[in-house]
DNA sequence: CGGCTTTGACCAGCGC
DNA sequence: GCGCTGGTCAAAGCCG
């Protein structure tokens, strides 16, 4: 290298038309001096030599001082990524052998659940260390009672997900954000497989039949006053229909980047809220994306690959616990996963309008509210009550909050903090958010301690509950799974995406990288430290979602429900 | 004129 | 079997 440079540099001496300032000087003057100048003027020349190779060394000097300062970064830059591959390992060991000890006990985390507050009452699984699991405590369980072999089972809420997110120990759990593999893997195709038309005729009944709960779908909560929201893709409208509860019409896209991309989505007003827009998308795109298109794709890929793999029986989708995680750390998000898969009856779903058919997972985009996604959650869960809405499949509620973080160099996770469930439904729960993993726990503790409760239904831990949670979080494989999905949000480099949502296009994103001078403009409370004094009682999806720049783009004249052919 | 939206019709799944 | 509902198709119309 060093001596590539050097001959770089010499090498003007051949090119001073290149060269500018004092060593274009300096070449002429070595060339005169080749030529042969007076006799008198050779001392002078002699000098004026000797400054010119010092300014040569000069900047060879500086050069190579810069070479050395870029080396030095690298063998840092080197070494931080080996103590993360290292901490991965090691996680990766410890949930090897939790796994491998529960299946030769063929007992599952019982203390886990124990301390985290659900141990009697049970089709609500919870996984979140932090209050919900005090809250229920004080309060009478309608559900009944789950037991331990329902959770090893899968059967019930988010152990399936979680379960499955590294695969069997066989399986390599290499994490990558092999979203689209996942997927097709899961075989995810358009039309969905059961839900067929009569038209498409073909053998996908076949395969309907094989894997009915293969159709994940990423619902997004946005605020929003358009009748739809620029995600970055290239939509058209095939369809609209009033759906039942919601007297909004649900208008359904289908993606016209390529012909034969199978991914749709169904835009709707909430009913409660007719400034929410619910943006539903199902499908892979199967071709390049648009830049600005990347950020919503590839969170929602995230979520459907962490929902199809957690509604698995067959462990595909090792990978997705990574996927999820990545993008919840970059996002920020609320995620409401209804995993409607599964054959129990279950609780309320996040957004009653969209069909129960399939497993959605849903973006809560809309968290402006001054406490997270509980209420909401709450809200969600009452009006369902409300409307008597049953839906027949159960529902995983994931709550990725974010969290002020001061260090953005590290993998961002929130193991804890708020997150309320629905008693009377069966619910598993599970909390992230953005926060140094060095810090996590220290933080979950302080909160834990200190937050004075800012959810009635949720209560502040004592003593107690804070050494069961430590035994919870030392112990929780889940959590063990979520730090090493988090961590591989710094080695899976995720830097495209964030580097594409530096234009706030779309869909914010956060990044695991330090932000340029211009790319945190948008960026998200964590990256900006001017925004993460409200970061803590304003989670993340406030502070991330900036006026998200939704189009117009939909020229729906029918958007009222009287324009609308179904309505009655 | 091509692309898109609108909208009536059709089909499948599900519950009763 | 029937009705309800969600989802899709495709012809007609609209628009730039």
């Amino acid at each position: 290298m060093e001596i590539s440079l050097h001959k770089s540099v010499l090498g003007e001496e051949s090119k001073p038309s290149e060269s500018n300032g004092d060593e274009e000087s300096c070449v002429e003057e070595i060339v005169l001096h080749q030529f042969g100048a007076g006799k008198g003027a050779q001392d002078n020349e002699n000098q004026k030599d000797s400054n010119c190779s010092n300014q040569l060394d000069e900047q060879l000097g500086s050069t190579k001082a810069e070479m050395d300062e870029v080396m030095e970064e690298n063998q840092r830059l080197k070494m931080y990524l080996d103590r993360i591959l290292q901490d991965y390992r090691t996680l990766q060991m410890q949930y090897r052998d939790v796994v491998q000890r529960e299946a030769t006990t063929k007992s599952p985390h019982r203390s886990d659940h124990d301390l985290i507050g659900a141990p009697a009452d049970h089709e609500v699984i919870d996984l979140n260390l932090a209050m919900s699991s005090i809250d229920r405590k004080g309060e009478p369980r309608k559900t009944p009672k789950i037991n331990d072999n329902e959770i090893g089972d899968d059967k019930q809420g988010l152990s399936l997900g979680l379960d499955c997110k590294f695969g069997l120990p066989e399986k390599s759990p290499v994490i990558e954000n092999s979203v689209e593999e996942v997927k097709e893997e899961a075989g995810e195709t358009w039309p969905p497989k059961g839900v067929k038309n009569g038209r498409d005729g073909g053998g996908e009944d076949e395969i309907s039949q094989q894997n009915p709960t293969k159709r994940a779908r990423v619902s997004v909560r946005v605020r929003c006053d358009t009748p739809t929201m620029n995600d970055g893709c290239q939509w058209r409208k095939y369809g609209q229909k009033i759906s039942k509860g919601n007297p909004c019409p649900r208008a359904y896209y289908r993606c016209t980047v390529a012909p034969s991309c199978p991914v749709r989505k169904q835009v709707q007003r909430c009913a409660e809220d007719m400034s929410i827009l619910i943006t539903t998308y199902e499908g892979t795109h199967n071709h390049p994306l648009p830049i600005s298109a990347t950020a919503m794709a590839s969170t929602t890929s995230a979520a459907a690959s962490m929902l199809m793999s957690g509604s698995s029986t067959s462990g595909t989708g090792p990978s997705s616990s990574s996927s999820i995680t990545t993008a919840a750390n970059l996002h920020g998000l609320n995620f409401y996963l209804s995993d409607n898969s599964r054959t129990k009856p279950a609780f309320y779903l996040p957004n009653p309008s969209i069909s129960p058919s399939y497993p959605t997972i849903t973006l809560d985009l809309t968290s402006s509210s001054s406490s997270s996604a509980s209420p909401h959650l709450n809200r969600l869960g009452s009006s369902v009550n409300n409307n008597n809405f049953v839906p027949r499949y159960s529902t995983t509620n994931l709550n990725f909050s974010s969290l002020e973080s001061s260090n953005y160099n590290n993998a961002t996770l929130n193991y804890g903090q708020q997150q309320q469930i629905n008693r009377n439904q069966n619910s598993a729960s599970l909390s992230f958010g953005s926060q140094p993993y060095e810090t996590l726990y220290q933080s979950y503790l302080q909160r834990t301690m200190s937050n004075p409760n800012p959810n009635p239904n949720q209560q502040n831990l004592g003593p107690d509950t804070i050494a069961a949670a430590t035994k919870a979080i030392t112990s929780d494989p889940s959590f063990q799974t979520v730090l090493a999905a988090a961590l591989t949000s710094i080695i899976g480099g995720n830097h495209n995406a964030a580097e594409k949502s530096s234009g706030c296009d779309a869909f914010p994103i956060l990044s695991s990288f330090p932000p340029t001078s211009n790319s945190n403009k948008c960026a998200p409370n964590f990256m900006n430290k001017s925004s993460s004094s409200s970061s803590s009682q304003q989670p993340g999806l406030t502070l991330i979602s900036p006026p998200f720049p939704f189009s117009s783009s939909n020229k729906s004249k029918s958007n009222s429900p009287a324009d609308h052919r179904d309505h009655v």
